[in-house]
DNA sequence: ATACAAGTCGGAAGCGTTTCCGGAAGTCTT
DNA sequence: AAGACTTCCGGAAACGCTTCCGACTTGTAT
């Protein structure tokens, strides 16, 4: 005797075992005003009809539904990089007892906020209590979802421009305190002729170039900067960039690249020229990807810590539906020196 | 004069706009028994009212609720390989208009199925509609899905052993069919001496040894399996196997890794010593990762097509919900071969 | 004028839960 | 024995939506 549609309910339940509604329901909330003898009985009709509560009906009462949905924006495939953040949500859902959507979205950065089409999923009301904003995103997008009025944190370094919008929690890592700590490590050294290869239309490579310039500047150096000409992809970015750095005079000692792709371009085209990384130049990258340990000396660089970033996320979004008026955070996490092995001493 | 607790209901929209629920509803849902002037004047109040339909109370009426979840299990962290799989099942999901929910699992392969302890999200009934498993997969997990009699399809290639299994749905790459191409092509260009590495306690290494071996013994030639001596990392146990085929007598003049992880770690070996590829000896990967192309020069792989795998996932899941009772489906997808600049012509 | 169909629409019932109110029975106090 | 608490339990109401039944209006045919 099941109610129309297959699976038993609750109603089921409570026939079975002849108690009330509210008894059964007790039950599995844990409620504690509910004796031991109807207790047991009630879980042996659960388990005889095998019984398990529809999720959806549950979630109707809560005001939250205890599901989040991380967001990937303008990305191909997930890089190992934002896979990284993806785990830290999930651990960090799993330990508070959250549930993690997983959405892609892609738009240009120039369409009208209101004119962006929005993956189906962020159109569901209820269904999910926050976002996660992960992957490069534009004002536009974010200005949209603001008007969503749905709590939302985003990572913060792959964010391409601020203009215009208005505050919101997001979580970073510190890319100057990395990219410092590295070029003062290659001034302890002994380097002194230090050259930046990079990309500084990505927003991240900016600050890391900056954070370059500023500690040459304050050792009394000069900078040599490296930009991509065109549309390269990282790699063979690095790869051109080699002759351009051979090319200086005098040659630097080291050479600083905006992250380890860009290292590894450079390492390659190096080696084909029979140049020894770090006998005859050193070279340094920044992230710490997968890359950096199968480079061979592994390469010296700067860890950015993915998974701290997507548990902080997943943290801090939890913060922020329990007190929908507490001010923004805007968290930074530090990265870390990882010292290997393509750097001399001079 | 909205509902208690904050957003606008339907109630609020019927109210405003002075009709009844159920046409506010039929509006919702673009029944066409509502006439155009009521029509408008409902959507403009919901515009008005910046009202959005709940999602969780629309799901219980219906059977299904349009989500499914991607399950990786027994996995530290997502990598390329899975993540590509997980992109795969997004893409195919956004066009099906399904939604996806990224879950973990941990377990040991001895636990008793029952005792397994699932993941949080695999108790709520309704919640979704299916299951797509990745990662390493073992038989007791497996058997525990199948108690669920929650629908689901598996990565085939990942699962350890299929002893006592029901039958169930699978996507699988076929890992045979590309070995054997890759050990032709070893053959067409002139290798007859041809070493494999690798680590057979993986089934889908012990797929890609049977190959090899068969291939061998076909053209009447001799295989020479060097296989993992204890708990190396897959890098490591490249590395380590580079001594053991230059000891060889008389020396392999190509090496078939068992994967491009192993490849690489064997050419980095091969590569200190002074040893080139392929003008030395010639080695080949499987799996086309990232790692394949950073090589130098480029490893010759055999291609895996995960998002493709993914894709399928969520295809044959849903042709699953649609029809219950249809025969298990085990789909093979080819694998391709990937010629780069890893082998010589002898 | 009557009958009938088509086009609209209101609102009750129902989806599977939780929550809350109130009642019954038992226990303790005086 | 009466009253006051406790403990345990049943079931109505509510959550926000969809669906369905019946009713009203209008137009057309008879």
């Amino acid at each position: 005797m099941r109610s129309s549609h297959g699976r038993p309910t609750i109603r089921d339940v409570a026939r079975e075992a002849q108690v009330g509604l509210g008894t059964v329901s007790r039950v599995l909330n844990g409620g504690k005003e509910v004796s031991g003898a109807t207790r047991e009985r009630v879980l042996a009709t659960i388990r005889g009809l095998g019984f398990r509560p529809n999720a959806q009906a549950r979630r109707i009462h809560r005001q939250y539904s205890e599901i989040i949905c991380f967001v990937l924006s303008n990305r191909d495939f997930l890089n190992s990089f934002h896979a990284r953040i993806l785990q830290g949500v999930e651990d960090c859902a799993r330990l508070l007892k959250q549930h993690v959507l997983f959405a892609a979205a892609n738009y240009e950065s120039k369409t009208a906020p209101h004119h962006i089409i929005l993956p189906a999923i962020l159109g569901e009301r209820g269904l999910f209590d926050g976002l996660i904003l992960a992957g490069t995103n534009y004002p536009n997008f974010i200005h949209r979802i603001q008007n969503l009025k749905i709590p939302f944190v985003a990572f913060g370094n792959n964010i391409v421009d601020f203009k215009g919008l208005k505050r919101f929690d997001q979580v970073s890592y510190d890319g100057t305190q990395g990219e410092v700590e590295m070029v003062r490590y290659l001034l302890s050294r002994g380097h002194r002729l230090i050259a930046f290869v990079g990309d500084t239309t990505y927003p991240w490579a900016r600050v890391r170039h900056e954070a370059y310039r500023n500690v040459l500047w304050e050792a009394g150096l000069e900078p040599a900067s490296i930009t991509n000409p065109g549309s390269l992809s990282l790699v063979e970015f690095g790869e051109w960039a080699c002759s351009r750095i051979l090319d200086c005079q005098p040659r630097p000692t080291a050479v600083v690249a905006m992250n380890d792709e860009v290292a590894h371009g450079l390492w390659r085209a190096l080696r084909r020229r029979g140049i020894q990384v770090p006998r005859d130049i050193s070279l340094v990258g920044f992230d710490d990807r997968d890359v950096a340990t199968l480079m061979d000396p592994p390469l010296t660089t700067v860890r950015v810590k993915q998974m701290e970033i997507g548990q902080a996320c997943m943290r801090i979004l939890l913060e922020r539906l329990h007190h929908p008026e507490m001010a923004f955070v805007e968290q930074v996490l530090s990265t870390e020196l990882v010292v290997r092995g393509t750097v001399s001493q001079l």
